[in-house]
DNA sequence: GTACAAAATGATACAGAGTATCAACTTCTG
DNA sequence: CAGAAGTTGATACTCTGTATCATTTTGTAC
């Protein structure tokens, strides 16, 4: 999972997130191409150039190399941006700042993303899969907003809460967003959706 | 998945639902007994009684219905107590009532619940499943507490995020308390994180 | 630059999951 | 009771995911 890493240290660390990113990438395409039905692990191993036993040495199943390809740009974008939110600004705020200067960018990119949330929840195995690549990046908000709660005790749950309610708030923004063909303004659903959320950055 | 569904109206879905539990009861017996990797889809169709086909018509995979015997009981119990806390409770705050009085019994079934919870996180494709199915655990949940917004609007996001929040602070919870191998107090691990997240009942 | 250790790779075989088809059986309706 | 509709289980098949092993690549010490 990308999180905020030192440079890596040689050619086998550079070459295992470099062939990751290709069976990911590959992944994303081949499905937008075929649908995940007429998809193999073969097919995207080949695409890839490895053999299908290094597809699984990256990733679990197809469906997690798919959903990776699939939602993982936005996500890390929106953990890059969270790390320039100045510090003084509380746990959610932050989420939402960082939520809003990525929805700048929206317009831009909207039938890909509708396409990619589309394909994400259009299997019962690929839902499955990209939930659970979601807990990562609740780890990694979390990793990123826990400095900014003013009384964080070891053990201390919330930082981990503002990850899952980040995802959380995203996928249900998602889903109204499909619900309506891709109709409606997805920043403005997902600050909808965050608005309505507290956690205190201070427990009273 | 069980919602308060009126009495259902034939033989035909009587049968369907026993049929869907005992699938559920006899994945999770087995699993208990064996481990998911011992445990094949003949096998479960096997001790409930049914074909392989029909398996696959009660459940989309072998960890679905795995993730249904070793959770659905719990969050079953859950809803139910949720539609019995009195109306003029605020959603959340049903929600912390209901998860107390499901942990008063807590005690008595420490070791099933122990147990259960870390065979559903002991492997990745049966966690992304329960993750699969505590998405309609949300759906559920969200509508048991709609009613208890003062100002609720048609595609008002807050139900469905009630119940996103509460899956969350309980699987948080449970994780921390795995990591804690079972030896925290578990109802108290899940009031501390529910109670450290607002969603007013009333938007400003 | 060389030798050796460690890690990674790709080919292959295999068990089991998940899908599709079809004949037979069960349930429902009039 | 007859016929329609729905469900079931057996079976064949494709593909996923696992395991093994020989080969190749990378890293380290000298």
């Amino acid at each position: 999972m990308t999180e905020a890493a030192p440079e890596p240290r040689g050619r086998r660390e550079l070459n295992r997130i470099r062939t990751r990113q290709a069976i990911a990438d590959a992944a994303a395409r081949l499905v937008g191409e075929r649908g995940i039905e007429r998809t193999t692990v073969d097919d995207i191993a080949a695409a890839a150039g490895i053999g299908r036993a290094t597809f699984f040495r990256h990733f679990e199943s197809k469906e997690l190399a798919i959903a990776a390809g699939l939602s993982g740009a936005a996500i890390f974008v929106l953990v890059g941006i969270l790390e320039e939110i100045p510090d003084e600004v509380g746990p959610l705020d932050a989420v939402r700042r960082a939520s809003a200067r990525l929805g700048e960018d929206f317009e831009a990119q909207r039938a890909m993303f509708l396409e990619q949330a589309r394909l994400s929840w259009s299997s019962p195995a690929l839902m499955a899969w990209t939930l659970h690549l979601y807990v990562d990046w609740e780890v990694a908000i979390a990793a990123s907003v826990a400095r900014r709660f003013d009384d964080l005790v070891p053990g201390d749950p919330r930082p981990r809460l503002v990850g899952a309610i980040t995802m959380a708030a995203w996928r249900l923004a998602v889903d109204a967003w499909l619900t309506d063909d891709g109709a409606g303004d997805l920043p403005r659903l997902i600050q909808d959706h965050l608005a309505a959320i507290d956690v205190p950055r201070r427990n009273p």
